[in-house]
DNA sequence: CGTTAAGCACACAGGGCGGTGTACTTAACA
DNA sequence: TGTTAAGTACACCGCCCTGTGTGCTTAACG
């Protein structure tokens, strides 16, 4: 990503609290949850006073945005940028998910703030937005008929594993990407040379 | 608003003090969400005194436990019983949902609550695990090559449908109810003309 | 060096939360 | 009519939460 930002203060003094700040957020608001993390706790983890946390976000909600902003999902990043693979593995590839992960962090924040005009949730919408149109991006590479179709048809899948991951507390993904083949067969020219 | 924190209105309101508050839950639970609904609140919607809550619920935590068993969605119960819908249609109608619905409140338990262990999330894993079977059990009826696997993908279409639709705050039902059709048409025996 | 600002320690405010204690009132029914 | 169970009023507890106020330390850099 860009390591030009480096917070509004953008300054090369200070010993890094930023970003120790933030990536306990990555940490303990994945883990545990955004409403059941405290303050307290989360300055613990980042071995970072009260009073700097509070110099550099104006408060909790820009903190729980921030963390939203930079969290990097491997899915985004590490697939569709993937060369080795063909557009139609491509979109395979990103029901290829570590079960480690817990829940789509963008969701989870959806539900736990519950207002859709706080900053987190909006960005939370551009996100799943910018998910689908990658996907029919390369649906549209794949030579799929209709692509914005199979993007959203796609990105609905995955978020339908994580909600139903975390419910049932059992992988869902398998079932998402059994589903998502039969789809991109569909919608893929019958003649594409595609290994099968 | 002001007397919002306020009990009662004065007026006795006689027996029936339990139905009042989960009636009053089902509503403020699913409105607001559970963590962000205090049980000063919800004392205040249901008129009744803070003490009859706790005579009839141990804690909040069975209070929501409760609310989650007597909820009684109205889309698939309904759906599942109609006899004047052939099965595939049934399979398609468990998509009609009323956009009025926020989102699927298992899903949002599981999720504000994040303790599997909790009796709520627990009563939501069998919840899904029963909506599962049913979906099965009708495309078994249907004539479904493999009725498990169907009914777990429609399942998953359903919770993708209902978290997509939470965060993007845009109806993803039709979406899902077009995967379903595609997915419930490969599944058929390719005769059938969709009727009988 | 000295200056500057990043960071620290820590108490505390103010409020909401879930939950209780206690004494009281009333509806329902035998 | 008397008894009893259901409901009420409301102050109060302890806890944890986000967020501040204040004075101090220390690293970076000219």
């Amino acid at each position: 990503m860009t390591e030009l930002e480096k917070g509004p203060t953008g300054s090369r003094r200070g010993r890094g609290a930023r970003e120790r700040i933030i990536s306990a957020a990555q940490q303990l608001f994945r883990e545990q949850g955004i409403n059941r993390t405290g303050m307290n706790e989360l300055c613990a983890a980042a071995e970072v006073s009260k009073r700097t946390v509070y110099q550099h976000f104006t408060g909790k909600d820009e903190l729980v945005a921030e963390y939203l902003r930079r969290f990097d999902p491997s899915v985004l990043s590490g697939v569709f940028d993937r060369t080795d693979l063909t557009p139609r593995e491509r979109l395979l590839a990103a029901f290829d998910v570590p079960t480690t992960t817990p829940l789509c962090p963008y969701i989870a924040a959806a539900v736990e703030l519950h207002d859709p005009q706080h900053p987190a949730s909006q960005y939370a919408r551009d996100y799943k937005k910018a998910v689908a149109a990658r996907l029919a991006d390369t649906a549209r590479e794949a030579g799929a008929a209709d692509p914005e179709q199979l993007g959203e048809q796609l990105a609905l899948l995955i978020d339908g594993a994580a909600a139903r991951t975390r419910v049932l507390d059992a992988d869902a993904f398998p079932t998402a990407a059994a589903i998502a083949a039969a789809l991109i067969d569909n919608a893929l020219p019958a003649a594409a040379g595609h290994n099968r």
